[in-house]
DNA sequence: ACATAAGCGAGACGGTACGTCTCGTCTTCTG
DNA sequence: CAGAAGACGAGACGTACCGTCTCGCTTATGT
């Protein structure tokens, strides 16, 4: 008897599905022709909405791109540590690289480069994407060259930015990418690691890995 | 009097200092706002010339990028190849680093990042800036591979494309970038240099062969 | 418990209050601004009511200031027939011209003035201010040619016109429309009179007509 | 050599062509569905021609149609005064009903409605066509009466209004409108000439008006 | 009493037009 | 012919209503 307040709004809600082929539509056309190609306009004709449609849900482009990149392109994982260095860097790097070999390679590339220049789609892009990715990393490096695994020396803050600064290096100059280009990153990592009194037992196989 | 040739074509000449307000106002407002806030338009305004000189000078945007870019940040250098690996990569990653420094470098940045979408653009990028730095670095590593300086098994492609993947990396990320950069990068490349029982080798006989 | 007919539906009943306030938002708009200025959508916001309760009592504008002028400013009255040729066109013009003065006026222009282009407009318009006068007067006319008051010649039913021609000129053409002018056109019509062999007892009196 | 000044204005003319084809789209839409249905959009896109083009020329739809209604419809012509009452009178409305006639005639009763609320359109409508008429026909009148051909008490004022009053009043009451009407509104108005002490040259063939 | 059904406020929806803006091209004039 | 000025077609911008529809609630029966 005492509704003390009742919660539900009045009005139609809004349709669930507009909201999918909205965002489905704007990471098509950014996909087409990046962020410049890109017009709420366009985006509602694209998803066979009225513009108002878009409008109500987002003010402006950045927050429309921000969710289609934040709901159609999660790559939030994981963040591995089994104390395996060589698997767990592996692990960190494979899920990124499928992600560029699929078409969605193009949109992430894309979303990569422009995000220099938009505050709102890199804040966003590092949330969901690059996250904590780089500070994990450091994390598991210091662990190594606390075990021993890499040597004291190891400059653990620059060599945790080599996975991410070559990966997107290469897609960004459309190099290839290929499933071996993290187990060379991985392999260059190691390739310091300490092996003052112990055999090495990666180098004997460690030949036809190069793609 | 004796008009030899007549190579002289009728009418007015172009005024060769619009050549010059049209490449600043097109590299400004580049700086201001990235490829997307470049405009014939913006660029005629800016530069206080009617839109048709522009388009006189230039069919599309980014042949006038290219020529801006081209003349105002030309960082063609000498590859250098002194025999030293440290000096040589230092010495290929100091202009770069030196020119992001300064106000410039946001243009530069910029320009990295449009790239990937603008194929005019990436070209004449990669020969004015990026050039042939890239395989000259590879060169390097080989010759210090050869010497023994450097592991044999080591991946000479990527190590090759370590410093470029960081620095810019670095300035696409907003990540600060000083004079340190540089050596903390040839360090971690030269941290495998083959140190085990002996001396240098290539210290005494360090020569000046490759130009 | 035999329900001959079961004609109350069940359901809530139509709140009758809000009839009103809408035949009120209704002409009030058209009187700001005439059939232009109306739109469903403004007279549910100007009745403070949702719009689907205007379009559940009326599909189209149209019927909804149908009604909004027969509710609100019906003009029906006695058509008089007293023999006296003068009096009764008095009494025909006499309702319409100070309705016209009153604020109802401009409403009523402006319905005189949409109705050429809406024909469900123009037929409730006819029904309720119109109506049938045109044709009362010409009766009145004829009758008064068939006892000798105007001349055998007379064009019935072009004299039959000028009454409701001149002051809807008037009000149509923003001119003044005052008590005097119902005299005036009376006295043009009787100007004709026949007056052959007889004093006209009208004439002496026929001078302060004009306001 | 003295060039005091130069009046010419740089840049490209205004393409006088399109000044036809905007104001013929506009009457043309203006004719299909009367002042609410015209819109600049509309006239844009049905005279082929670019939103901004129309913009350019014509703030706000009103002086458009205003401009479509004096270059188009333009009904000014002589104002006769030959001294002969009824033949001045005819050559008065004749224009008028024959462009009522045509298919101008629908456009021109819809601007004659439409007027009431657009005082821009009347006020334009008023110069180029209603114009100095009515004054005009006051004149004749006047003449008339001092002639003698009409009687001194004669209600010069209302009597002058009466051609345009009957012939709009046919028009916006979608009445037939033939040639005979005029002759009609005439023979009415000279009914009351006065005919004392001659005899009515007129007279005995004025039977065959009613078309 | 309580299901049924309509009324109602609110507001989402697909549209259309608004008036403004900028784009790259085209045209006309002056120097 | 170069250059300034600006008209032009094209089309996106963000706003405002249009008329329809879907909600969740309220109100009135009829069984």
């Amino acid at each position: 008897m005492i509704a003390v307040e009742s919660l539900a709004k009045p009005g139609r809600r809004r349709d669930p599905q507009l909201d999918e082929v909205i965002l489905d539509a704007a990471l098509a056309m950014f996909a087409d022709g990046g962020y410049r190609g890109v017009s709420i306009e366009g985006v509602a004709a694209r998803a066979g909405v009225a513009k108002a449609t878009v409008y109500r849900r987002y003010p402006t482009l950045a927050p429309l791109l921000v969710d289609a990149v934040r709901v159609r392109l999660c790559l939030i994982h994981e963040l591995p540590d089994t104390g395996d260095l060589r698997a767990d860097l592996l692990a960190m790097m494979q899920p990124l690289i499928d992600r560029l070999l699929t078409p969605d390679g193009a949109v992430l590339a894309a979303l990569m480069a422009e995000r220099f220049r938009e505050p709102e789609l890199a804040a966003e892009f590092d949330r969901s994407i690059i996250g904590h990715k780089r500070e994990h990393t450091r994390m598991l490096l210091r662990n190594a060259v606390a075990r021993g695994e890499l040597p004291a020396e190891t400059d653990v803050d620059l060599v945790a930015e080599i996975p991410a600064a070559i990966i997107w290096h290469h897609a960004l100059n459309h190099l290839t990418i290929n499933a071996g280009l993290a187990e060379r990153i991985v392999d260059h990592i190691l390739a310091s690691a300490v092996t003052s009194s112990n055999d090495l037992p990666w180098v004997p196989d460690g030949d036809e890995r190069h793609t």
